[in-house]
DNA sequence: GCAAACGCTTGCGTAACGCAAGCGTTGTTC
DNA sequence: GAACAACGCTTGCGTTACGCAAGCGTTTGC
């Protein structure tokens, strides 16, 4: 597993060891396929819309998982296959991306949040947030018996 | 100035069109000193906490920049100094940081909330991002007059 | 008028990444 | 039951970004 720069040795600030882990251009477009996407299979996420390389994708979530913020089981239809998904650190990531997606939508503005999301954002957040959760526990309900 | 990867042109994704401005190591952490450390100087942001690299921290200034997260002004007593500090859409990442230093304080734990901070987050949080743009705009009716 | 400060730039070695091929296991087809 | 494809990676190689340290042009302080 490559190195990656680490600030966690010289800084005290929370923001720099939160970098550490998510402070690149990869790791949270993974978390996003995770939480909104519905994909949970290595395949899949390596062919979502940004095209990651296969050896960055195993690399990141390797790191996910140890940091524990993601967990994988086996596949229960297959023994190639895993099914890769968002622990409650990991899920918890939603507020961080909601943040991100707001400010990008409204600062960047060369992608537009889709019109059905962008409602659902306006107003009453909390739903959304629950909504989502929701989704995943569903999903966790029926694959993690 | 070095191209570093962009989603762009691949990703309909307005969290890939963030990331290609804000997903490194290091460019919130100069938004970050900006925005509550009040720093505002090329030597002062270079020893910050982390110990950036000079050619990197000039390269992340003109990127912001450019992307227009951060103008900077002839500092009124050197020449050769400059001021940096955020614009409106800087100071607009506020929302983000935020949630970031809640998301480290709560789940990486390596690096805590400084406790009076971590006081103001708590409860009344509009308060606290008010205070920190109240500051800033203080700093900028002195320095831009 | 000379040395230090300041905001960078440049050069070099190292680490991370993009790309594409390969590998071991499992699943499928005939 | 043998050949082939799918799957989740790993490996190797060339390119890009980064860490480090030195240097540069201008301005400032003495």
């Amino acid at each position: 597993m490559p190195k990656l720069l680490c600030h966690s040795d010289s800084s005290p600030c929370p923001l720099a060891h939160a970098l550490d882990l998510i402070g690149d251009r990869w790791t949270l477009l993974i978390v996003r396929d995770l939480m909104f996407r519905n994909l949970h299979e290595y395949k899949d996420l390596l062919n979502s819309f940004e095209g990651i390389s296969t050896n960055i994708l195993a690399d990141r979530l390797r790191r996910l998982v140890q940091a524990g913020l993601v967990k994988s089981v086996a596949h229960p239809e297959s023994k190639t296959r895993k099914l890769y998904y968002l622990t409650p650190s990991g899920k918890s990531l939603i507020h961080v991306m909601i943040e991100i997606v707001k400010w990008s939508d409204e600062h960047v503005g060369t992608a537009k949040i889709p019109p059905d999301v962008a409602g659902q954002l306006e107003g009453n957040r909390d739903e959304f947030v629950r909504k989502v959760l929701e989704k995943l526990e569903r999903w966790e309900a029926e694959h993690l018996a």
